[in-house]
DNA sequence: CGACCGATTGACGACCATCAAAGGTAGTGG
DNA sequence: CCACTACCTTTGATGGTCGTCAATCGGTCG
């Protein structure tokens, strides 16, 4: 039962050491910081724009995604998370939230008390950093996006949300003999890149025909990394992991 | 010379006043942070990508753009940076950047050691919650780009684009007779919304035409606010202002 | 005055959106 | 076990938004 319960406390504690190296003391901290586990069905929102959060959430098992819709009703997904991401920090020092959240698939989420993460913040200033610096590398992920979104043709653009998703699955040991899962179906992948489901349809067709991916039902391989790569003009440097070259 | 000295660090405060309430000792804090102050000619790069910055800047006149280029040599513009911004505020914590920073206009920048940056931040713990804040309401700008590029006509976005610079300068004092400067060519605006020069040029007449923006050089005056963030289907929540609503 | 840079215009074409319908697949219930 | 449903994928046809190429215009500066 303890054993249990100190799970998703564990899972923190890998995720913060990838980014900071913890003393014994900080780890006891994250340790004992009161995380609550939350089982959530596919699309479902989990917060909504506008909301005034008292907690966060770190994704635990199963993919979830940041989104806006304009006047019109369009969707644009601005995020993809996977395990070990936390979606909201930002609502730590936002008063309110500017965006919504959903699950993509079933979801296990770990939530904290706003007042719990602000505590240990305060009293071991290398988590507050290392917080912040997760909070500073999804926004250079979101500026990667405006890039390929901006600038990229509909296939380069795939191919590299394909490369972005296989480095951070892999990162968190989810890709297995060069295959993953990405639950999304090619409507939300089209909200991903700001294209049509029709035209995504016939992209990821080119991208199956030159051999590039390999799709059933939602997993993926990639027979070619190094042509996945090329194709998708494909860097990781902007991920900003430390340890791992792709 | 000495009275000379201090404007920048004041107008740091005036930033992190806008951001949190500071006590007399933060304000003396941050008012004897050396800064370093440097003048640039306009479309001069400031850092680039791969660079491992140990220091990092403020905006303290003039207008600065973040960039990125892809291979076949397109540039997609990230942000465009104003009086107060500190567009590599999170080089502080990333090691590397992944992105280039270059000058719209002459600008002066100040700039600040690493090490003098984190010894506040470390010292008054607010303060680095108050640049941390600073770095997520940037992020929160990044995702509304995402969205205007990713989902909005060119027309739109454009109108988009424009109120965003509206309510920011103005909430640095930049707007005066509802007029404003742009100090950028519809080359780089059209960099910024993922489109060419010349279809940037197209639609810039039609919102001249439909009465939305009047443009003289590169200063812009809006004759009706109201009918303009319609037209962009502007929302300024996302700028996370605490005081004016626009 | 000439050179240069940005704004503007025109012609043309490509990429991608839109609309509509059919085919596949999984899940549900009788 | 099969029919039914719902959702996703796939396909076709068509059109619009926007990109591309190229030339001209206009203002600024040395």
């Amino acid at each position: 039962m303890i054993q249990a319960l100190s799970i998703p406390n564990d899972m923190m504690i890998r995720k913060i050491e990838s980014i900071v190296a913890l003393s014994d003391e900080e780890r006891q901290a994250i340790k004992h910081l009161p995380i609550k586990i939350v089982d959530m069905k596919a699309y479902q929102d989990i917060v909504n724009m506008g909301d005034h959060p008292t907690q966060c959430f770190m994704v635990l098992e199963g993919f979830a995604c940041v989104y806006k819709e304009t006047i019109d009703g369009n969707r644009q997904i601005l995020a993809i998370h996977i395990p070990g991401d936390m979606p909201d920090l930002q609502s730590l020092h936002l008063p309110f939230l500017d965006i919504n959240i959903a699950t993509l698939s079933a979801c296990k989420l770990g939530f904290v008390q706003h007042e719990d993460a602000r505590r240990i913040c305060e009293q071991y200033p290398r988590l507050a950093t290392a917080f912040w610096r997760e909070t500073l590398s999804q926004s250079a992920i979101y500026r990667e996006w405006i890039v390929n979104n901006g600038r990229r043709k509909s296939y380069t653009r795939i191919a590299h949300l394909i490369c972005e998703l296989k480095v951070r699955l892999n990162a968190v040991g989810l890709v297995r003999n060069n295959r993953f899962i990405i639950p999304a179906s090619q409507a939300e992948l089209a909200d991903a890149t700001g294209m049509t489901p029709v035209h995504m349809n016939r992209v990821l067709q080119e991208l199956r025909a030159d051999g590039l991916i390999k799709v059933e039902r939602s997993s993926v391989s990639i027979p070619d990394w190094e042509a996945l790569k090329l194709s998708g003009e494909f860097d990781p440097l902007y991920l900003h992991f430390v340890n791992e070259v792709a």
